[in-house]
DNA sequence: ACCTGAACACCGTTCAAGT
DNA sequence: ACCTGAACACCGTTCAAGT
């Protein structure tokens, strides 16, 4: 395994790292997610990264990125099912769901794509734009019960809150994570 | 200023140590506060914490709890003025803005209080008392209105997770604390 | 163009030694 | 008991040098 090192001069060093940044991220956490322990899991010498990623930001912002386009896949993938009210509002819960539930399979991931420790991530491509996918999949649920741009706001901040106040363990940790967002979202009133 | 080196022999290194973590904390960041750099500013050396620390988490720790007593003394002081249901929820409102403004004005500190770097700091006594202070505020302020756990959670969660999509730049700046905090919970139904 | 090895200025932490 | 100075094992980043 550890000899079976690959040839990245054939173009593949950046994925690679970006991989190896994810593998790091979720199995050792943030502390542990160094540039250098990162070119080591790939690899190739300390200074290699250099060569694709201006700093140790610019690689986090990919991998900041590569978890927004995980996020909103994962909400994308469940379709409303009726345009009742009661099957529109069943349809935000579902969201609500995979929100937190992403959060909590993914805390350190989670915690690097909302976070603030990447100064520079606004002017990435890519982060805006899979963070827009994201953002579409919750703005078009609320507006089909209310259309409202701070009716958005007001439903991402619950579930967000509630997202982030579990993965911070600053809330009882509920196996349960869908009776939670219920629990909660009974609370939003769209009218 | 730099040569008055006070006589910390004198016990008030611990204290005085504090006080320059949070000084750092806000003037440069999270990422400039090292211990070393905490030590320096106290104007002693980099093994000198040690003797009142058990690491730099332990000293963190304190510094987050210093963080809570401030931030409950802020929600502490707003009294609800009438006991009609329309004082109950601009009493609410208030300590939203309260909390949403006490986030945008000590970004760093906010998120160190309620970010999940500190392993250990639910073992600390300072800290479990008074983030149990803030909680019991806005608790007994939602549970006038609807009495039920959930609620508070409802009530929390949104007004955390609208504290942290702006202090993470996630959401638009916006000077007008008090009319986003008011736009979100007029979406808050506490029956 | 892509990668290495050595170097620099930092870090957290430990430990013997001083008072 | 409290603090210092030196040391250790880490970092992020730069740069000359190799292919």
């Amino acid at each position: 395994m550890n000899t079976e090192k690959r040839n990245y001069h054939h173009g593949g060093l950046r994925e690679a790292l970006i991989e190896a940044a994810v593998l790091i991220l979720e199995e050792e956490g943030i502390p542990k997610m160094s540039l250098r322990s990162i070119a080591r899991a790939a690899g190739v010498s300390q200074a290699a990264p250099y060569s694709h990623f201006a700093n140790k930001d610019a690689l986090l912002i990919e991998v900041a990125a590569y978890g927004f386009s995980q996020f909103s896949y994962a909400l994308e993938k469940p379709k409303a099912m009726s345009g009742d009210p009661k099957g529109l509002i069943e349809h935000l819960v579902t969201l609500g769901v995979v929100y937190v539930n992403f959060a909590m399979e993914n805390k350190a991931l989670f915690q690097l794509m909302f976070g603030d420790a990447l100064s520079e991530i606004s002017k990435s491509e890519s982060y805006l734009k899979e963070g827009q996918r994201a953002y579409d999949c919750i703005d078009k649920a609320v507006r089909h019960l209310k259309d409202e741009g701070a009716a958005t706001v007001a439903a991402w901040s619950m579930v967000h809150g509630l997202a982030t106040l579990m993965v911070d363990q600053k809330i009882d940790f509920t196996n349960d994570v869908e009776k939670q967002v219920r629990s909660i979202l009974q609370f939003l009133n769209l009218k």
